[in-house]
DNA sequence: TGTAATTAGTTTATACGTCATCTATTTTGG
DNA sequence: CCAAAATAGATGACGTATAAACTAATTACA
């Protein structure tokens, strides 16, 4: 890729995020720019998202990994679960030893490999799950109530060409 | 390990992140969609920022903190520089204690105000921040390549406006 | 058959986000 | 001038991300 493209094509905007950072000299690039908000952003909406659940007495991780589970509708393997979630292998012994302490889950040694540990969801969690998902859809909406259906697709197109990319240059 | 999946009913309506999630459902609004999708992106794209970053012996956290006490040119108050990262009051304490230990920053108490205590950086560190610049500008422009400088305004866009809103409801 | 390689999962260690609580130092108000 | 409120920062506890090293069971292969 030419670095002789024209800069000024890509002169950030004097932004938003900039003066929120009381940052005293504009990014450097659209590129960074982006990323920036993107972590900006993100983190923002994470906290709301986290204190939501956490009314329910779980955290994100702990809520997703309930909805795997009741979305699969059986049990799963342990490390089917961890690769269905951000967390790498190792979190993963401690994520479902909290959740099965707080009775939510259950542990189930294979029979015909007896390696694997398959995780289920309980009824109780269940019910927990049917009761945070009205105001969790409340929530998302309420988020993202200031893009329009288009602005919401366009966002998702965006964020896709981001992720799929990274994906074929894991480097 | 059986994989007796019985073809899914539901017409998935857009995602690749669907797929991605082995989510069985499509997604039930366009606004879930478009959280996810920048709970994920974000995800995959924070990772390789840690990556890079860690092949200099820092985290993305502690790189943040450096960059402010450049950015700025002189020390500044714990407080401070807590407020200008997403990182609250009590967890700046011993992100400051890991940096100075390492040499990278150094405490200095007011003598104005005693419970003040500044925080400056040292010129190893700025030695440091200096060989990180490019290769980290380079991930930026890496990761944004998929996106035209349009796009890229676009997904600033976007973003500001959920930041935005979120911030005059902070709920 | 017996040993090496794989695979599933745990343990340990470091770093960070978040909350509640604590100390030390101002500042304020009667 | 002194007690109460406010402020700066530290401490401790819990949950999570991540990597390295480990155990135990299974499979591959010579």
């Amino acid at each position: 890729m030419s670095s002789n493209k024209k800069p000024d094509n890509s002169i950030p905007s004097a932004g938003k995020l900039q003066h929120e950072l009381k940052k005293k000299k504009p990014f450097e690039s659209l590129a960074q720019e982006a990323w920036l908000n993107l972590v900006r952003t993100h983190s923002q909406l994470q906290i709301r998202g986290e204190r939501m659940l956490a009314e329910f007495g779980l955290t994100g991780c702990q809520y997703n990994i309930l909805r795997i589970l009741r979305g699969e509708g059986h049990p799963l393997p342990i490390l089917e679960v961890a690769s269905r979630t951000i967390s790498p292998v190792p979190g993963i012994t401690g994520l479902i030893d909290r959740l099965e302490k707080a009775g939510w889950v259950c542990r189930e040694r294979s029979t015909t490999d007896r390696r694997v540990i398959y995780v289920g969801i309980t009824d109780p969690a269940l019910e927990l799950l049917s009761k945070i998902d009205q105001p969790l859809n409340d929530l998302h909406e309420e988020i993202m109530q200031p893009l329009s259906q288009g602005d919401r697709r366009e966002l998702i197109r965006l964020l896709e060409q981001l992720r799929c990319h990274a994906s074929e240059h894991p480097e």
